[in-house]
DNA sequence: ATGATTATTGACAGCGCTGTCAATGCCGGT
DNA sequence: ACCGGCATTGACAGCGCTGTCAATAATCAT
């Protein structure tokens, strides 16, 4: 059995020679189909995994990739971790994980520190990072290829991402056409740019409905579960309670349907709540939460997908001529939601 | 200013060869103090940090340790990863993630053909991986470190754990004592010893308690919500339904909250309901979920500090005699679990 | 058919480091 | 002074792979 299956045997086997191999490994170019397809096949029967140490050696990348985070949730960091994962070990790239302290101050140092220290080959950011300017001029100026996932960060470098504004938009519709007109909204941290798209989409799905904006049942939240209690809380203790709540996330709806349990109030018929993520819990809530699902994987996915793209793309793109290196252009990737309606708002 | 320094900098630098630097990174012994200061000075000015890849490639050593997990759940692997990196990032060591299809046919040979292409120096199994004894002695005999963490496994190789008969005995011991004598229990997937364990946890109690085992109180799930949906429906469809159940995890717990609900029960004052993990699901249900807390964090800690001692043993280990080498000890490591009581046992 | 291109392939030299082993320097004992 | 023995050091050969470049085969234009 022996364990060890190197690019020799590979070659051997395939009577190629090593060179070949690493050039089909690499989905390089200038190999003949022929060739490439028996070189597969003795990689398939060899079980063949090239070493990421000898690769970075040789090849002066590390075949890493990094993941920044900051305190999400851990549902989506999960997911996120599956759709990079996925990618990484089809294209046989490994994932270094970062988990930053968000209110480090000297944030862009530590992130610098460690890509000096990790070198990976690129990195994606996840939010909030990815709407910290301050951090993004920094990986920016670095030089070092980055992705954003799930927001359009502040619009500089590329990104992947679903369309916040219209997602809640079309759920705010959804609970008018529920027949509210009294809806609360608990909005998130001020600082997280898809906060803001969020409850864009729900103003803009007032005013679409010629529903004036009452700033009463507005409450501020940071996307935890305690915030969503307070939320709650303050949105329902009025006299003139709001019929729905809209909450921008799932963690805080459950701290909405918490509030609503104690005050003895039965969702949906007293109370509608809508949630944002479609975390795991929204379904075990009871009543089933309605929320808007992102598809984190895919979006985890893709974003891996052209962040490599990207980095092979350098190596082809300094052979042309010896102009000036044109910015990189921050196209983002749109990629669709989905409304999962459940029973916390079939009224 | 130039962004790389070599080994070679270093001992130009310091008037010594190459050898000898690698010798002071690695704190080897037989380096005279004099020249030990030399080349760390040397170091220090040239902010030399030596290539992981290169050394991994030469020393067979990648400074990577590698964490192996099936379909976990989020919460479970979130705060398992954050107590590994922890431990990680003070070692200067790198995380590398593998999530495994548990039901692949050739799951050793997968494992073993990525251990061989990362190169990790360590292993840390997760439920319910540790408990899969093919794999375990694979494990064993390719001679790589590892350790399981949240579960005694199959008692071979050394572990992290909580004593999960204890905390289920603790809890079932509580609904006792609030009253309950019709107690329903929800199994999780027979093949993981955890699951095993907190049933016995669970009769251990009844029998204490000269409550006698009644087999059609118990149910099987799958550590999933849908399962627990299911083995609700069937516990509290006959007429002598339970006045109290217990599932073995939070997410079949929730399951079994829903249908309550449906049924129309009130919790805790029709039913009680407990579950295990204390995952962030537990908080956020209505009412609050009593459970078993497991200090994952601090587990993954743990079997990290541990692991690297392991890893870092070997070095020194083989210096002494040349006797066989004497089997690694199996010890496992217990730590402290809590009981999380909340409104849903509380009648 | 012939030379000119272009596509395909392989030989070879490292990448930065560590393991091995031989070389050197230094100690005490006689 | 001479020798064994140990502490210290360096020369050298790779680790498994990629980049470079030259060699060969295939294709095209004339």
């Amino acid at each position: 059995m022996t364990s060890a299956a190197t690019i020799n045997d590979v070659a051997t086997m395939a009577g190629v020679s090593i060179k070949t191999v690493s050039r089909v490994v690499n989905r390089e170019p200038n190999v003949s189909e022929k060739t490439r397809e028996r070189v597969a096949q003795a990689i398939a029967q060899l079980r063949y995994k090239p070493s990421l140490a000898a690769r970075g050696l040789a090849g002066g990348r590390s075949f890493l990739i990094g993941l920044l985070y900051g305190n999400a949730s851990d549902s989506f960091l999960g997911e996120l971790q599956r759709g990079i994962l996925r990618t990484c070990r089809e294209r046989h790239y490994g994932l270094a994980l970062f988990p930053v302290a968000q209110q480090a101050p000297d944030l862009e140092a530590d992130v610098l520190e460690w890509i000096r220290s990790t070198q990976p080959d690129g990195i994606i950011l996840s939010p909030p990072l990815s709407d910290n300017e301050a951090l993004v001029d920094a990986l920016l100026k670095s030089g070092i290829k980055f992705i954003s996932v799930s927001s359009a960060g502040t619009g500089r470098g590329p990104s992947v991402h679903i369309d916040e504004a219209a997602a809640a938009q079309q759920m705010t519709r959804h609970l008018i056409e529920a027949g509210h007109r009294r809806l609360g909204f608990v909005k998130g941290p001020a600082d997280h740019v898809c906060s803001c798209l969020r409850f864009e989409g729900f103003c803009a799905a007032l005013s679409a409905a010629d529903i004036p904006f009452d700033d009463s049942l507005i409450a501020c939240g940071d996307f935890h579960f305690d915030s969503g209690v307070e939320a709650a809380e303050q949105l329902l203790s009025g006299l003139n309670r709001p019929t729905a709540i809209f909450a921008s996330n799932d963690d805080m709806a459950s701290g909405v349907m918490h509030v609503a349990y104690q005050k003895g109030l039965t969702i949906p018929s007293d109370l509608a709540v809508a949630g944002f993520d479609d975390t795991p819990v929204s379904r075990q809530l009871w009543p089933g939460l309605s929320t808007v699902r992102q598809p984190i994987q895919s979006i985890g996915q893709t974003a891996t997908e052209r962040l490599l793209a990207d980095i092979s793309g350098v190596k082809n793109e300094n052979s042309g001529n010896g102009a000036e290196p044109k910015y990189r252009r921050a196209e983002s990737e749109i990629l669709p939601f989905e409304l999962m309606l459940r029973a916390s708002t079939k009224g």
